[in-house]
DNA sequence: CCCAATTGTCCAATATAATGTACATATGAT
DNA sequence: ATCATATGTACATTATATTGGACAATTGGG
């Protein structure tokens, strides 16, 4: 691996910082681990993670569960996390969106945002479909790797783009590279057209759709994806897209929309 | 002890406790607020919490929102959260329960649970009734102002209740005390009877229904409640709470239960 | 039985984070 | 113009949080 010695060694991690990296690795594992483990898996001295692991349990921040001193996300962070949802009131319309999107399509129809400098699936409606093409939600996947990764980066500058992706995501799974440079041309043009589809490059039977979801700035606040099979998706090309400029256009502005004026 | 020192003076705060303490207090207020009015308003020292805000937006813990230089909680909180609520898989269920609940009732029905030593609504469908009764969801409300606060702490003995609960919860908005030992009496009669109704005691024309929702060791982790006029509610009385019980036990022992093994 | 790995607790040393204070800027009232 | 208030930044000081390492307790081989 080529994960370049972060800091000089002796450099002290900061506290907040550290418990948040806990947070983060508990939500990409999706399971409850031991103190013992985090800290080996994130490379955190083991003292420093039990006392950032007990201050966070006595918050709610952390839970036991799972036994055996196993520890997982908190009702806390469900908590505040819904507040954020409820300010920015977009669930009921995006959950609705789908919904449409699923009855008009019956493809596997999703609901992207950006976490950082990666991709994820905040919501999902599977296709109804015999095989059911799904993907995990929540999981932090490279920007270069989706059709949504072209829309969300599209505001912008070349240069913005390269120093916010991680350089080492230009790779894919397949261990190939993605030239930047292609991969900006994407970008770009996905901005002028108003979406972008592709064979996925990730597999080698999926057809993407993206559009995007846009805030009163202009900006792709979050896309809504198609995922079918390769063959439906280009025979249904023209349709699908419509769907997804219906449904999204239904979106505009409200993911950054407060509630209460 | 009844919690009075605490503080002797020239002791410094916690970085990671003032920082959940800004994010409890954005959760409390709703609104997105300056740096200056959140050290303010929570007695903390200001550059402190401008350091801390600083280091919370870097994370994606906070946003802006509003201008003015305003903060509110952010989008890496609402990962979090659906990451809990993805683990401990109870929304659907929940959403469903409460989709009964009013079709059948027509009545304002509630997805309670506790928030630390809090009752808080996290889940809400308002009443299909000409005025309708509704609640503020995710604030935190003293547990014996509510009906389903009875059932809440029920797992608990008498002692442990006792401590558990803020003295001063006990004061009602009209400014009258509960009896602490009246509302332990409540607690096990609920306990018994498996529901606890009553005209509520925080306003004067509502009635409450609430049941428990088990998690698999048999205690509250949360409740369905319904709100509904007075006279409503004592004339539907035993239909309502069939309806209750019928749609807690399509979720119990759901609450607590991991996802995947 | 012995050894190694895993897990958790405890504690002293010191790097640094939290804080008080001073400073800079803008706004609005008088 | 002057003063008061609100807001954000910069920095030195020192109380303390982070950390390495010692010390159990437990487990599972071999």
């Amino acid at each position: 691996m080529d994960a370049i010695q972060d800091e000089a060694v002796g450099k002290r991690g900061r506290g907040l910082d550290r418990a948040f990296e806990i947070l983060d690795f508990l939500r990409q594992k999706r399971q409850a681990l031991k103190p013992n483990e985090i800290a080996a898996q994130i490379g955190a001295p083991r003292s420093s993670v039990y006392e950032l692991v007990n201050l966070l349990l006595s918050n709610g921040i952390l839970e036991f569960t799972g036994g055996d001193g196993r520890v997982y996300l908190g009702r806390k962070l469900y908590f505040l996390g819904a507040a954020y949802e409820n300010h920015f009131d977009f669930t009921r319309e995006c959950e609705a969106a789908l919904e449409q999107l699923a009855d008009e399509t019956r493809e596997t129809a999703q609901f992207c945002m950006l976490d950082g400098n990666k991709y994820t699936v905040v919501r999902m409606r599977e296709g109804a479909r015999p095989f059911r093409i799904s993907t995990d939600i929540g999981q932090s996947v490279p920007i270069p790797w989706t059709a949504s990764g072209r829309l969300l980066v599209a505001h912008l500058s070349d240069e913005e783009i390269l120093n916010f992706i991680p350089p080492q995501d230009f790779r894919l799974p397949s261990g190939e590279w993605l030239d930047p440079q292609s991969f900006i041309t994407e970008v770009r043009q996905s901005e002028r057209e108003g979406f972008f589809t592709f064979n996925s490059i990730v597999d080698s039977f999926t057809h993407c759709f993206a559009v995007p979801v846009k805030d009163e700035e202009g900006h792709a606040a979050a896309t809504l994806c198609l995922v079918t099979p390769r063959d439906d998706g280009i025979a249904n090309r023209d349709r699908y897209l419509d769907c997804l400029k219906k449904a999204a256009a239904g979106l505009d502005h409200a993911p950054a929309r407060p509630k209460r004026g």
